[in-house]
DNA sequence: ATTCGAGTCAAACACTGTTCGAGACTGGTA
DNA sequence: TACCAGTCTCGAACAGTGTTTGACTCGAAT
């Protein structure tokens, strides 16, 4: 067997119309779909938040993903570069959704506060961006314009520019540590009941079983946390983040009041 | 060959004390030191914690902490069921490390404050610790006694329950999300060069390069970017941090001081 | 017609967390 | 002494991970 299934660079293995490929050699081109047409790289990150939104952070895999687009799982890193490569695009993708207002010099604080509950609701449209924006430090396109605009409301405000800078960089870490927290208990929904993002009921019900437990310590050992026992089952996030971009708006704007 | 490497489930392979195992056979029992005393719990979180302040969370795996016991990794899965478990006990053991003062009504703003920074320190001490706590509700013995004192002073200070309660709460969420983005960037260190957790001169270069580039965006585009470029180079953490907690307790006292 | 680079991808590598089953050792009872 | 249940260890395997390599196919330009 001179030639055979190695290919010798000149006769074409199956590409000869003339000799049809020997049937013991099971068809070695065209398993199904081979070369379709090229993937995209915004092909691919479309495809890596649809796979999230549905099925959360844990089951991203490149395999997985390079299934869902009818490609080889190898063929991404020529798009992307790395799984990390993929999440920086990702993470800005997702900034790109947000939309800040245009500055109003009278309504600073309550511009701040809006840029921060919708922070908040992209936080929990897509639950799993908190944890992919950890360590990763947002300067993509859709960042840039972004922080551009916050920042324009904050001089508007008449903010001193030290504190309109800390204020922007700090506003948006203190969203994301509540965030971090009210997204990390049920993430990785499995596949079948994709709840959205969190459902009340099974909410209240985890607050309602850490008052129990709370309530049931020694009162001697832990006065204040049994008689506090019942603010604990305070579940409603809205209201716990609206109080938390209050404290800290006010907070602010009272240093922004003194030099 | 009739037997050989494959045994024989009656012929014992090597337990019989008369019949030395053959040499070609290299001692399939007792490969160095076996059946040590045997290692517990807590030996296992403390190596955990010694490997994960040597090496970083992606370094940490259990044939690697197993190796470090000289035991085996499947050994580990009788003392603490699982990975996850596993840092369960680690999160609640570094929280034992925090104490937290008696509570002094005239001071509990600044005591606060101190916990806060206590805290951090923490987190600098154990650069993983955030990234451990996310989706992990500290709920270990020493969390609860943790939560008992710093309710105490709130309670001190005069807030009422539900203001104390989610305070306390609001508070280490926005530790942590300053301290997400302060321990984020350089996790991973190479095991050769262990820097203390964050070197000031990395970092202001860092900084220094972030600076250039938002200077170098166009001016017209980014107007409040580029005017601000040289805030961004403010990369004193102590400074920064300060800022955030002031104005975190600043906001808490004024809410606390209106019913 | 040949070359060339863009793009694809199966196979392999070095890992990971976890489970299984077979043991080894201990203390207590028959 | 013999047995036995319980505690504890651990090699081997399983199913998965991110990533690299090298061979391969094309469409277009030379």
């Amino acid at each position: 067997m001179p030639d055979g299934a190695t290919a010798s660079p000149d006769a074409a293995p199956s590409g000869d119309p003339d000799i049809p490929s020997p049937p013991w050699q099971r068809t070695p081109e065209r398993p199904s779909r081979r070369r379709r047409d090229p993937i995209s790289r915004d092909a691919i990150v479309s495809a890596a938040i649809d796979l999230l939104d549905r099925e959360g952070l844990a089951a991203l895999s490149m395999r997985k993903l390079a299934d869902e687009l009818g490609a080889g799982a190898a063929s991404l890193y020529w798009h992307v570069g790395s799984k990390d490569g993929l999440l920086d695009l990702v993470m800005d993708e997702i900034i790109g959704e947000g939309n800040v207002p245009d500055p109003d010099p009278e309504r600073w604080q309550e511009q701040l506060k809006q840029v921060a509950r919708d922070q908040r609701a992209a936080s929990l449209r897509h639950p799993w961006i908190v944890r992919v924006s950890i360590g990763r430090i947002p300067m993509g396109p859709n960042a840039l314009r972004y922080s551009e605009r916050i920042l324009a409301i904050l001089r508007a405000g008449g903010l001193p520019p030290r504190l309109a800078v800390q204020g922007y960089l700090l506003l948006i870490a203190t969203v994301n540590g509540f965030t971090i927290d009210e997204t990390g208990v049920d993430d990785v929904p499995d596949p079948a009941a994709n709840v959205p993002p969190t459902d009340p009921d099974s909410r209240q019900q985890a607050a309602d079983m850490a008052r129990d437990y709370i309530a049931s310590l020694p009162a001697t050992q832990f006065p204040n946390m049994t008689a506090l026992a019942d603010e604990f089952a305070l579940a409603d996030p809205d209201e716990r983040f609206d109080l938390l971009i209050d404290i800290f708006v006010d907070g602010l704007s009272r240093r922004a009041a003194q030099p």
